[in-house]
DNA sequence: ATGGCGTACACCGTACGA
């Protein structure tokens, strides 16, 4: 079974890319972030002409999640289940879920924050306890569980291009790389570091100065797995080819290889 | 590593991204 993730920073835009990396890769489940569309103008009927059921949770213009897949899912979740007397999670729409038998895979796109002294900024440490939170809560231990999408975190400095100036701003801050580490330690593990030991891996790359070419970017992209999903995957890899195509999305594509399903 | 790119929305500039 394969499992993939993709910010594809506007699905309407991106359609084509999407569609061909689909027909070319073939991914039993693709979660995409960063849709910009609302669900009613989600182009469903294309994915489903490749295959694909599409299961989407959007807004106009900002943020929006998917989970496409060649089988149905059994259970889908949009957001997160409303709690009295908090805020509500839900105003952007930023977290999906769907069941295929005994695994559920949670798609995320966590907050990027900003700037360390914006409320943002302390809206996405929220973002992150909250659904850590949420995990203690749902999960029973030892499920067979996926959390993954575009977390707006790199783990580590080998992670990052020029680390020592990124650890002022929002993707890598002490307080971020904290507040993944508390995520993680739910019970996930990077699958992408499982099978990869080496630095300068990289999911997302500025549009501006030429940074694909050189290189400058940063792994913030992530599929983690619960331990019993991690003992069954064999393979975790980053796509780079989208990202070189015309007009791309700043982010490319990762995708896991499970032994299961 | 800086603010030089790209998307959406809705007016021809602003918000936002990472």
């Amino acid at each position: 079974m394969k499992i993939a993730t993709w910010n594809v920073n506007s699905v309407r835009a991106r359609l084509g890319s999407v569609l061909l990396w689909l027909q070319t890769q073939r991914p039993d489940v693709l979660c995409l972030q960063e849709t910009k569309v609302e669900d009613t103008q989600f182009p469903k009927e294309a994915f489903r002409e490749m295959g694909y059921f599409t299961a989407c949770y959007g807004q106009k213009a900002y943020n929006g999640v998917a989970i496409l897949s060649l089988a149905p899912p059994d259970a889908l979740q949009f957001g997160f289940p409303k709690m009295e007397n908090t805020t509500d999670w839900n105003e952007q729409k930023r977290m999906m879920t769907a069941t295929f038998g005994n695994l559920t895979i949670i798609n995320v796109y966590l907050p990027n924050g900003e700037s360390v002294d914006s409320s943002k900024f302390e809206y996405k440490l929220n973002f992150m306890q909250h659904l850590r939170d949420w995990l203690d809560q749902t999960y029973p231990p030892n499920p067979s569980v996926i959390l993954t999408g575009d977390f707006n975190v790199a783990p580590e400095a080998i992670d990052v291009y020029a680390p020592e100036a990124w650890q002022n701003e929002v993707i890598f801050h002490p307080s971020a790389r904290q507040a993944l580490t508390h995520l993680a330690a739910w019970g996930f593990v990077d699958l992408f570091r499982k099978h990869h030991a080496e630095g300068g891996q990289y999911t997302w790359w500025d549009y501006r100065a030429l940074a694909f070419s050189r290189n400058w970017g940063l792994r913030i992209d992530h599929i983690w797995g619960s331990v019993p999903v991690a003992q069954q995957c064999s393979a975790c890899e980053i796509d780079r080819a989208p990202r070189a195509e015309p007009r791309p999305s700043d982010h490319t594509p990762m995708m896991a290889t499970l032994t299961i399903g």
